[in-house]
DNA sequence: ACCTGAACACCGTTCAAGT
DNA sequence: ACCTGAACACCGTTCAAGT
C-alpha cells in the first residue's frame, strides 16, 4: 500500500502550499492509481492536506480541473517527426498520442467529457491537420479524413466495454471457464471459433485475450493506406449527401 | 412541458403495477428526454408513481435497469437481410445499428459502461460474426475485422466530444463568431482553412456542421473496402506481434 | 490571498417494517 | 408479493467567515 500525500506530509511536519500546477499533478496521480471514479474533490482535497473548498481558489469546478489535467496528458504526446512522409509522420504521433492514453486509463472518458477543446488540444489538432496539407492532400479530403480516424487522432483504443471490475479475487474458475465455453459452442458457434482462435493463438486459454497494440495498427493502416489511394486519384466530394464515396 | 407519467395517472386516479417491463420502459423514455444524467432511480420511482426502494423489486440494481435498458435499444436493430453479399448486408445491419443509437443518444454511453454483454447482445455479435464467416472470410481475418469495425458495429457515430450542453439561449452572437473565427485564422491556419470549407458547405458559418452521416459512410466504406481487399488477397495474420500490416 | 466550517441539494442503496 | 420510510455514506458546490 502506497503512502499518501497528505500522511507522508503530515509526517514529515511540512505541507506544500497549493498551487493550480499542484493540484493538476495530483489529480492525475490519484486518477492513475484509482480511475476517474475515485478523483472528487474532497478526496483530491485529502490528498493535499486541505479542506474541499481549499481548491476552488486554484480551480473554477471540477470541470476546470479534468481540463487542466487532459492538457498534461496531451502534452506527454511526442511531437511529429520533422522530415518524414505524411504517412509515416501521422502514424507515428497517433501511436504516440495512444501510448499517453495507455498510461492513463482515465483519459479517454476524461477527453470524451469535454464539450469543448482546449488551447492545448486545438494546438494538437492544428498540427495534425498540418501532416496531411503538408502532405499535399487537399482541405477537403483533410477534412473527411480526420473524421474518419475520429478517436484515433487522441490514441483512443476503440474498445468498446468498460474494464471488468479489477476486483483483487478475479481468478477464473477453470471449471465455470469450460462450462462457459461449452455453453457458447452450442449457442453461439461463430462467436466460440473465434474465441477458440484467440485462446490458440495464446499461451493459455486463460491468458490475456487480444492483441490490442495488433489491432490498433490494423485498423490504423487500413485506413491510412484507404487516405493514400483516395489521395493518389484526387479524390473530392464534390457537394455533399451523396451517399457511398468508397473508390470504385 | 409534456405532462408526466405520474401527474397523468394521479389526475386519472389509477397507477399501473409496476412490472420489469413498464419500469424499462419508463427509463428508456426518461433518458430519451433529459440525458442518462436525469435518470436518477429516485427519478425513475416517481414517474412510476411509486417510492424509489420499490424499483428493488423488479431490478437488482441501477446496472441490471441499464443492461435492460440496452437490450430494448439492441432489439430495435433491423436482422441482417437475408441473401445478401457480405458487404452490404453488413453495411445495412451497421447503419441500422446507427439508425438505433441515433434515436436514443444515451445509449452509447449506456453500452460504454457494460463490464459484459448481455445474451441480447452476445447475439446480436453472433450474427454480425456469421456476415463474414458466411461471406467466406478466414477466422482470423474475422477476429481482426471485428476489431477494426470495434465501436462501429453497435452504430457508435466516433465522435469524440460530447455535446455542448443544450442551454436554450444558445443563440450563437454572430460578432462573437466573426471575432473567434478571426483568431482562430492567426492561431489556427490549418485548422480554420477546415472550418472555413465547412461554412461554405453550409447555407449559413451558423448552421449545423458537419454531415455526420457522410463522415460515418465515408470512414465505413474505406474499411470495408479494406476488408474486401484483404480478404481477396487471402490475408492472414501468421502469427501475432509482427508491427505493420498494411496491404503492400 | 488563501483556507475553513457548516450547510444544501443531491446520489445509490441498506435495513426493518408495513400490507 | 409488493411497497414504504427512515437512514447511511457519499457527491459538487454555496455562503459567510476566519487569518
Amino acid at each position: 500500500m502506497r503512502m499518501s500525500q497528505s500522511v507522508r506530509e503530515a509526517a514529515s511536519g511540512r505541507r506544500a502550499r497549493v498551487t493550480r500546477d499542484r493540484a493538476l499533478r495530483a489529480a492525475v496521480a490519484l486518477a492513475d492509481e484509482g480511475g476517474l471514479e475515485s478523483l472528487t474533490m474532497r478526496s483530491l482535497a485529502q490528498e493535499l492536506g486541505v479542506v474541499p473548498m481549499a481548491l476552488y481558489k486554484h480551480v473554477a469546478n471540477k470541470d476546470d480541473l479534468i481540463d487542466g489535467m487532459v492538457d498534461i496528458i496531451i502534452g506527454e504526446i511526442d511531437p511529429a517527426i520533422a522530415g518524414a512522409d505524411w504517412k509515416s509522420a501521422v502514424r507515428e504521433r497517433i501511436l504516440s498520442a495512444r501510448r499517453a492514453l495507455l498510461s492513463h486509463p482515465w483519459a479517454r472518458a476524461a477527453i470524451e467529457s469535454r464539450t469543448r477543446m482546449t488551447p492545448v488540444m486545438l494546438s494538437y489538432m492544428e498540427s495534425m491537420i498540418g501532416l496531411f496539407r503538408d502532405g499535399g492532400f487537399s482541405v477537403d479530403l483533410t477534412h473527411h479524413v480526420l473524421h474518419a480516424l475520429a478517436g484515433r487522432i487522441w490514441g483512443f483504443t476503440q474498445e468498446v466495454f468498460a474494464d471488468p471490475p479489477t476486483s483483487e479475487a478475479t481468478e477464473v474458475d477453470p471449471e465455470a471457464l469450460a462450462a462457459a465455453l461449452q455453453e457458447m459452442a452450442s449457442k453461439y458457434p461463430y462467436s466460440h471459433e473465434i474465441a477458440m482462435a484467440i485462446a490458440h493463438d495464446q499461451t493459455s486459454v486463460v491468458g490475456g485475450g487480444c492483441d490490442d497494440q495488433f489491432e490498433f495498427e490494423f485498423a490504423l493502416d487500413i485506413l491510412l493506406d484507404g487516405f493514400e489511394r483516395l489521395h493518389r486519384q484526387g479524390w473530392t466530394s464534390t457537394g455533399r449527401h451523396r451517399g457511398v464515396v468508397g473508390p470504385a
